[in-house]
DNA sequence: TCATTGCATTTTGCATGCAAAATGTTAAAG
DNA sequence: CTTTAACATTTTGCATGCAAAATGCAATGA
């Protein structure tokens, strides 16, 4: 039998937006490949739609660049070259840099206070070694200081190319090392936050950015030539 | 950058793709004013297509920010609030200095001989007076910088930014005083170039462009109090 | 006089139809 | 046996049709 939740026909109210919506999950949670073709005719049926909310959806993915659309061709999940990572990552740190800067400045206490518990919650999971956990806490802190710069452009674009990159899945494979380091920046980031020093908070989390890059740059290299081997084997 | 569309032998671009840029230079140039209603069955007509095309056109336009999409209620372009220019500008900040960081370590030395020149034309066009040439130099040493830096994500994000700033055609009104510190500052930023001084470079292209979001603020509330007083006398 | 309700018109959202382009398959030639 | 050429199938791009929602307008009632 089919997957309940993904083929049930979606509420009528704005068809485009809430196909949008699910692909947008389909392609970041990895149900869609990247470099899969999408098919468009089979969507149509597994939504229960006609081809042009469908299409119209195509349209704004391909805008936030989550998929590739060819003329004539029809559409593909976009791949992640590791150009792209190192492309996105300097962007994503200036960007992180900055809400780090405005946070400083505009949190406020009770702000400051949640954050420190998700760090130390988070702190628990390294410890613990539990990946997933840690990984949720982490993305909360990012976005908590991202809502705390208070700026919407800012955070749609930051979002935009973090949800590109989250569907790399890197968190499948870090060294312990990598981990640790993070954990050690995200302490000197909750440091910073507490003393307010803008600044100082933007030069770290510029830093951890670019450790970031490296992790997952590692991880998409480690599944691409996983992927060859595969492909070597059947 | 461009070479690949010059490259290409067949002019049988999608009709939505084209559709897209028309619309977009339509609004950029000013041609549709913010606020105002896009009509489709107008501008189907206009162009004489059909329906499909442009609304598909009109999801991506949207998805850059250019449009707004109510439910049941069209399209209208966007309003650019004096908060939307506030969050946008220090986003271009951050991104501009990147692109100054990343320019200083990878512009050739031709690269920097050809922004010299526009630099000194542009002197030249101020000198005289003369804003709009002024203008369109300023622009394309910015666009040299970027496309110094080499990183297309970066550029991408910076020219949706760009361009839907660029029409509050912010050119008309900059008072003096003004206009010779922004020279001033782009005497500093060639300075910095030629030095290959990245972080000084970044940190003079987010000063300039501070000053530049004060400026574009300043022709904003001009602008919307006229149309008040317009609105007042009709 | 002004607000409200009912109806006609327009606009929007989605489905469907059709022609052109691309893809896959088979058959013929070298 | 490989290459290619012709054809059938599928897919894509665009146009159009239809129903629901929104808008405009006039008539009614307070």
């Amino acid at each position: 039998m089919d997957d309940q939740v993904t083929n049930q026909p979606i509420e009528r109210q704005s068809l485009h937006d809430q196909l949008v919506a699910r692909l947008r999950d389909l392609i970041i949670e990895g149900d869609l490949a990247p470099g899969d073709r999408v098919p468009e005719r089979e969507l149509c049926e597994r939504f229960g739609v006609s081809r042009t909310p469908l299409r119209e959806a195509f349209k704004v993915l391909a805008a936030d660049g989550l998929i590739q659309l060819l003329p004539h061709r029809g559409a593909t999940v976009a791949r992640l070259t590791v150009t792209d990572i190192e492309e996105m990552f300097p962007v994503m740190g200036a960007l992180e840099a900055l809400a780090g800067e405005l946070a400083a400045d505009r949190i406020s206490e009770e702000g400051i206070a949640e954050i420190q518990a998700l760090h130390y919650q988070m702190v628990l999971h390294h410890k613990r070694g539990e990946l997933a956990p840690y990984f949720r806490l982490n993305q909360q802190i990012h976005e908590k200081i991202l809502a705390a710069a208070g700026n919407d452009t800012l955070s749609g674009i930051y979002r935009g190319l973090a949800g590109r990159i989250r569907r790399a899945r890197y968190l499948a494979n870090v060294s312990k090392a990598r981990w640790a380091q993070a954990v050690a920046e995200h302490e000197a980031i909750l440091k910073a936050l507490v003393a307010r020093d803008g600044p100082a908070l933007g030069r770290i989390l510029n830093d951890h950015l670019k450790n970031k890059c490296e992790t997952v740059k590692e991880s998409l290299l480690a599944e691409s030539s996983e992927q060859v081997a595969e492909r070597q084997r059947g």
